[in-house]
DNA sequence: TTAGAACCTCAAGTGCACTTTAAGTCAACT
DNA sequence: AGTTGACTTAAAGTGCACTTGAGGTTCTAA
């Protein structure tokens, strides 16, 4: 038997991922993922690369820059097979995260509906923007509208 | 009295609003909000736009372009004080946006969370990024990995 | 062995959402 | 009337996440 044959090409990840082969390479030049090389000098991923690049999928639908994906994925072993226990520690951070989104938008949707009650979409009574929580994401995060006059109403 | 004190500057929009001048005047070239200038050609905003404003940052936390948040407040009357109904009508389409965006943070986190009890996180039995909805979102969309080869295990 | 698909690198280009800079004008206060 | 801070435009620059293009090499199957 060949060395071991379990190693996929560029294009094979990209099949499978559903992600272009010029978004492979580069990730891996921002190190989100990492190949071995032919003697040749083509690029030849190991299998459990398929699923961290699902993770970086869903990661990104989450709002996470590369930059924290990729920091998160270092806490991955990066040459042996992560195991149950590596892929639960990241699992665990991310599920907090998503939490925190899912609550964000819970909070935004509440406003929101209650606003179409009332009908007054007021800045100062219904504080469309004012979810009261910013755990989640950083940048342009949530701005504050509170400190409005109080003659803001229309 | 004058002819309407209730206009505000860009700097005053800006500050009520958290958002930079600079992405104010950018908004109003996009056509996401509007202003009458003064004889000397600054700019005077009517006091709405700041409730356009807040939605404008409420709708990019969901996840929208600019390009769509302009096409949803095309749906407002420009040149008078949006009802009570104009807004409904708004709110309504953005709030099934946003249940779709919520169930799928809320699938993400019920299939990681099962992942992590199962220990397999695989990309067959789990499908981290199958979530089975893609009604929310264009663009960089949900990826399919369902077509994965059966011998995907790790 | 050879055609052609798939791969390689490096540099430049793209789209979005802005920000920054430069050079100048306006508005409000004293 | 003068100063100062806020405003004006137009053009260029920024950061992110890629894509595209040029020019060349490797792999695989007939």
């Amino acid at each position: 038997m060949p060395p071991l044959a379990t190693e996929i090409t560029i294009g094979e990840l990209a099949r499978r991922s559903g992600v272009a082969t010029s978004a492979l390479r580069f990730y891996e030049s921002r190190g989100l993922i990492s190949s071995e090389r032919t003697n040749g000098g083509q690029r030849r991923f190991a299998r459990p690369t398929l699923r961290r690049v699902a993770f970086i999928q869903a990661a990104q639908r989450v709002g996470l820059s590369l930059e924290d994906i990729a920091t998160a994925l270092r806490t991955l072993p990066e040459h042996r097979t992560p195991t149950k226990a590596d892929w639960a520690v990241l699992s665990r951070s991310w599920n907090g995260l998503l939490r925190s989104r899912i609550a964000e938008l819970e909070t935004l949707q509440t406003r929101l509906t209650s606003c179409i009650g009332c009908g007054c979409l007021s800045l100062k009574t219904c504080g469309l923007l004012n979810t009261g929580d910013r755990a989640a994401e950083r940048g342009a995060g949530a701005r504050y509208l509170l400190g409005d006059a109080p003659e803001d109403e229309d």
